[in-house]
DNA sequence: GCGCATATATGCGCAGCGCACATATATTTG
DNA sequence: CAAATATATGTGCGCTGCGCATATATGCGC
């Protein structure tokens, strides 16, 4: 049944999900969409909270708070933007260092559940996943929403239709 | 590299907890663990408050809030149990109609994502998917966790190693 | 300049959760 | 059997994460 395979999906997504959040919270001492904020404004310079609220699926005000906790953490800084309504949010060097640390701890959560498996299945697993993200309807909102945990250092060949996934723009 | 695919996965799983938290939320109007609480009240009856937080992975408290708020919102109702200084937890019957409706919204948010493949590649995501979970070195516990939102009408043959995944106790 | 859209910030409140503590019932131990 | 201990639940309090409504500042078209 095809069913079968979805909820078995779902409670392997859940799992994987879990040990990423728990990961995330020991690095960087936060949740909800906070560890995906840094990555996501490490992806490029000058990301605007407009378009980070739009990639992380939260209200203006929410996001306005998701940013003032990474400033006070001093992981991220307020600089004026090219257009003087914006601000252009920059990481910090203790920025850099907390998302670098925040991938790694994802990739190896991930790596941890995955590691069971012989190197023949990871890899037709691994093609088996990139079809499944490949043929996905997404617009380019949604393709920032899926990647905003994924880590640029690794993924070099994002599957999502017509964009890399990798700039903040 | 392992390490991508590894990056992969990570983003499905994203993408399919985004999708699946997404609609739970609009069957019961209530986040974090709170549906995962009312499927596994359901799993058996006169769940206790201690097992749901040990299956949830939250504090005392936490657990006895979250059950405030199903009763409050008339979907489980609490029952003495055998032992006076336990609480048996039971659904009422809008709250078995909700933990339906939570399951079926579960599975076909991620048969949305799944029904890209074809049946073929289907059924082979699905033997890949079923030996990495029953490879997992896994406690009692662990496996209540990982099933807290699987729907025990579809998920006939549990792949977690010892144990069907399906009981409350 | 004026009206409107865009981007950010703030006051306020709620959901979800943990810590510390209190209470009630079982279980073990002397 | 009584006392100490373990187990299960409930409560006061506060924090994090978030949304709604509103206010302010800047850009853009006319």
């Amino acid at each position: 049944m095809d069913t079968e395979i979805a909820n078995l999906l779902g409670a392997l997504s859940l799992a994987v999900m879990d040990r990423i959040e728990q990961g995330a919270r020991e690095v960087i001492g936060r949740g909800g969409e906070t560890p995906a904020a840094l990555i996501v404004i490490g992806y490029g310079e000058g990301m605007t909270n407009e378009k980070l609220r739009r990639i992380l699926g939260l209200s203006h005000s929410g996001t306005v708070r998701l940013v003032d906790r990474l400033v006070s953490d001093q992981l991220v800084e307020r600089r004026p933007g090219d257009d003087a309504r914006e601000v252009a949010l920059h990481l910090t060097p203790r920025g850099a260092a907390a998302r670098k640390e925040l991938m790694a701890s994802r990739i190896s959560a991930v790596a941890s559940l995955l590691n069971v498996l012989s190197p023949a299945e990871t890899k037709r697993l691994g093609t088996l996943i990139r079809d499944v993200l490949m043929r996905q309807d997404t617009s380019e909102m949604d393709r920032f929403t899926i990647c905003r945990m994924c880590d640029d250092r690794v993924c070099t060949r994002c599957p999502l239709p017509t964009a890399k996934g990798k700039r903040g723009r």
